[in-house]
DNA sequence: GGAGCCTGTGAG
DNA sequence: CATCGCTCACAGGCTCC
């Protein structure tokens, strides 16, 4: 091939033509071989090249977790089709090479597929190429159902609210306002940081005015645009998506009238409404809602009538604009509020108000006198008593109900306080409020309050504005879902926590960003609360319980992240049954070099490479440099690596630090179930015969002393025995005994591959018996024993370990 | 007296 | 039919040193 030629390859095929050709290479004469008979051919010589390779692979020891997986891969795939053959067959797969039965394939993998082939294998597992790279990350088979596509069809539009369907999460957020409102939040967030050369940051020194510009009523009026029937001013509207227990997002003025607030219960409201009044309940229009914010920012960024220095996103509905004052010029603030809002109203047909001052908490609280359909002016030193007695504590930001309630406590509930006038004079008259306020309610919102009063900002707040890049830089990153969470096993929350950290990694990539901590939080049902709550499939009321961990490196890896997650699940005790909610937090982000994540993703095997003809090398070399591909070699024993990795850091925390910390740390659920083991095993020491013989004819014991009993020969036997006790009261303490000595003794020996190599025996065991044996108590002492144990004595090694993993020495099988 | 963890609170 | 209860950040109390 012309070297013209490459350069118009895509990158996947490019890599897969340089494969295929250093496979020919290596097998027959390039120069009698053509185009045509290299596909003919291809398909016999691949089946026999595979059965080769996977042999190789098998004798030097490469997990062969695909075992009896048969695999189609359909149509373009990310990584490329022959990567992930090569993949597969590597580690024990079997590569359909054509589909002329389907039955003979278990997997299917895609990453598009059009309607008609969806539908044509709708029976089939169908999964994205992330399967394959992921199980081997992690060194052993993954569920699929982890891996399954959710692909997003608006056709036949069926309602998925059951949380094991692999759609759940992608339908939750699609229809979850809150979802919705977080999300473009971090996205408006996100265009400030990258639009930033935009703005004028003013000094401190600067007076400025401060339009505080927000829709009224937003969703509720998008949503009436959609029903020119409705009167927006004067029917009650609202906008929600049931009858009865569903959160109400937004009511018009209309509603208001009557009491019903922002997110109200729809049964609630309609409680409030007089006899023969009907609520007009509306559906949400999200893709309406999010045209109508961006031709809003459009008008604020470009307008005839004033140029902001800032323009602070607030929400998709809200903005805060800073304007630098002029000594020489006197604008018409009245004439710019009117003709924005004119504007904006010409533009989306929805009304927005606007507070305008000096001060950003006056323009907040002037744009709430203003609402709706108006605008509203007040500098701070003009703010009054009759102006204090319009402004209720609860349009103090920062002021919610419990630091309403814990106020009105303060004043012994007489009486209640109905505005902030009423709080300025009870703090007027009693010297000691303030003490006691600071007390209840904090000493930075006591001051903040103390400060609105006079229409005055705290320093907190300002911070928006003269350091808006620090304010809008995101510090941490998570997805919560109680709504629609009911398992029934912990296989099913794996498979769940599965999706969700993929969702959190993907953003993490796009950010970025790896991050050095993640907590994990629960919500489980209170003991005392029905098993199904008012609200369908929420989560009602709940105990929410917490689990961090700090890990030792940065990471932004689905396979460690999503095992050290699950570990945390595990040292929580909630039974899958009970389980409401589950958030996920990744704290501590912390920056990754740009460059280096980029080419790490880039490269082909230097093998590969090598294999090619001499003579073609040299345009491969400029064409893989030209499009930033490395040339890399692969790594050694990998499997050996994303075991490593997959260690919880929790654990590996554990064994670092030594018995004494080990008292502090409060795993209290594991610790009570391995007490328990340990008690169940002194009770069994006397009776029952043990499985691996007495101490002197034990197949560890014998190794020991005649070196001819193979490695091989061991392993299958531990297998046995793991199979054969996991299903009932665990391994004999007399056995587990003789294993851990046999243990200490490759340790001693500085043979801690041979450690590792057990272990993974056994985790991959466990693994593969725990769908049908995790409740055992066999099987929680195997865990046991593999966690407390058989680990540690890797991890006391780790030194050792790591010298032999360098040096790549073989394992002695 | 500060670093870091945990929880409560509020916002849209 | 229900229903789509998210996600970020700060403050303050606590423990540990
Ligand atoms: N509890 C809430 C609060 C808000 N929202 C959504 C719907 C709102 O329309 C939008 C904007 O929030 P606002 O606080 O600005 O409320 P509105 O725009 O509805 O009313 P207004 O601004 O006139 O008070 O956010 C929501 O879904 N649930
Ligand atoms: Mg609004
Ligand atoms: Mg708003």
């Amino acid at each position: 091939m012309e070297d013209s030629v490459l350069s118009q390859l895509s990158d996947d095929s490019l890599l897969e033509y340089i494969a295929d050709l250093s496979q020919s290479q290596s097998q027959l004469d390039a120069a009698d071989y053509t185009r045509e008979q290299y596909f003919r051919e291809k398909s016999a010589r691949q089946q026999q090249q595979d059965r080769a390779l996977q042999e190789e692979n098998k004798q030097n020891g490469v997990p062969q977790i695909f075992g009896g997986c048969a695999v189609y891969i359909n149509g373009y795939t990310k990584p490329g089709r022959l990567q992930l053959h090569e993949t597969l067959v590597r580690h024990g797969g079997k590569f359909i090479h054509y589909l002329s039965s389907k039955r003979k394939a278990t997997h299917i993998v895609a990453t598009n597929m059009p309607l008609k082939k969806r539908k044509e294998f709708a029976n089939y597992k169908v999964v994205t190429p992330e399967w394959i790279v992921e199980s081997v990350k992690a060194g052993k088979l993954l569920p699929w159902q982890s891996f399954a596509h959710a692909w997003d069809d608006k056709q036949p539009k069926i309602a998925v609210t059951n949380c094991n369907d692999p759609n759940f999460l992608n339908n939750f957020f699609q229809n979850s306002r809150l979802h919705h409102l977080s999300n473009w939040k971090s996205n408006l967030r996100q265009n400030v940081l990258q639009l930033n050369d935009s703005f004028r940051v003013p000094k401190k020194k600067d007076s400025l005015t401060v339009f505080h510009i927000d829709f009224d009523c937003f969703f509720a009026s998008v949503a009436a645009l959609d029903f020119p029937n409705l009167d927006i001013d004067s029917d009650p509207i609202v906008v929600c998506h049931g009858t009865h227990n569903s959160d109400i997002s937004s009511c018009n003025y209309a509603a208001r009238k009557y009491g019903i607030k922002n997110g109200m219960w729809v049964s609630d409201a309609k409680g409030f409404l007089p006899q023969g009044v009907t609520l007009n309940c509306l559906p949400y229009n999200f893709e309406k809602i999010e045209a109508k914010s961006a031709e809003f920012y459009s008008i604020l960024r470009k307008n005839d009538f004033i140029k902001f220095d800032e323009i602070l996103p607030i929400s998709i509905d809200e903005s805060i604009c800073v304007k630098i004052s002029q000594s020489s010029e006197t604008p018409n603030l009245r004439d710019i509020c009117q003709n924005l809002r004119n504007e904006i109203y010409k533009s989306t047909n929805c009304t927005v108000s606007i507070g305008c001052s000096d001060t950003l908490i006056m323009s907040r609280l002037n744009l709430k006198r203003a609402k709706p359909k108006s605008s509203f002016i007040l500098f701070h030193k003009d703010v009054d008593d009759t102006f204090l007695s319009n402004v209720k504590l609860s349009d103090i930001p920062g002021v919610g109900s419990s630091t309403i309630s814990k106020i009105n406590a303060l004043n012994n509930q007489e009486p209640i306080l109905e505005n902030v006038l009423q709080l300025k004079k009870v703090i007027n008259a009693n010297k000691s409020f303030i003490g006691s306020m600071t007390a209840t309610v904090g000493n930075k919102l006591t001051k903040k309050i103390l400060l609105s009063l006079d229409g005055k900002d705290d320093d907190e707040s300002l911070k928006m504005i003269y350091e808006p890049i620090n304010f809008f830089e995101r510090k941490s990153l998570s997805i919560d879902i109680n709504w629609g969470i009911r398992f029934n096993s912990i296989h099913e929350v794996d498979a769940f926590i599965d999706i969700c950290t993929k969702y959190l990694v993907e953003k993490l990539n796009e950010l970025k960003k790896k991050t050095s901590q993640i907590n994990l939080k629960l919500l489980k049902r209170a003991p005392n609360a029905p098993i199904e709550p008012e609200k369908y499939l929420g989560c009602g009321k709940c105990d929410s319980m917490n689990r961090n961990s700090k890990l030792g490196i940065p990471s932004n890896e689905f396979g460690f992240l999503t095992t050290e997650i699950k570990h945390n699940y595990r040292c929580v005790s909630c039974p899958p049954n009970e389980l409401r909610g589950i958030s996920i937090q990744f704290i501590k982000l912390v920056d990754v070099p740009s460059t280096k994540d980029d080419i790490s993703k880039r490269f082909i095997n230097f093998e590969t490479f090598q294999n090619l003809p001499n003579d073609v090398k040299p345009g491969f070399v400029n064409e893989l440099k030209k499009r930033k591909i490395q040339i890399k070699e692969p790594k050694v024993n990998k499997y050996q690596e994303s075991f490593l990795n997959e260690i919880p850091t929790q654990l590996r925390n554990e064994i670092k630090k030594d018995l004494i910390i080990n008292e502090k740390i409060k795993n209290s659920e594991i610790d009570r179930i391995y007490a328990k083991q340990v008690q169940r095993q002194n009770s069994l020491m006397n009776s029952k015969n043990h499985l691996l013989g007495n101490s002197n004819e034990s197949i560890f014991e014998s190794i020991k002393f005649q070196n001819e009993t193979s490695f091989k020969k061991i392993c299958s036997k531990i297998i046995a025995w793991v199979d054969f006790t996991v299903k009932d009261n665990g391994p004999h303490p007399k056995d587990l005994e003789l294993f851990e000595n046999y243990l200490d003794k490759l340790s001693d020996s500085n043979r801690v591959p041979l450690i590792l190599r057990i272990s993974k025996l056994i985790s991959n065991e466990l693994n593969l018996k725990s769908l049908k044996y995790s409740n055992e108590n066999g099987f929680q002492i195997w865990e046991q024993q593999l966690i407390k144990t058989i680990i540690p004595k890797l991890m006391k090694n780790k030194h050792t370990f790591q010298t032999v993993r360098k040096l790549d020495l073989e394992f002695d099988l």
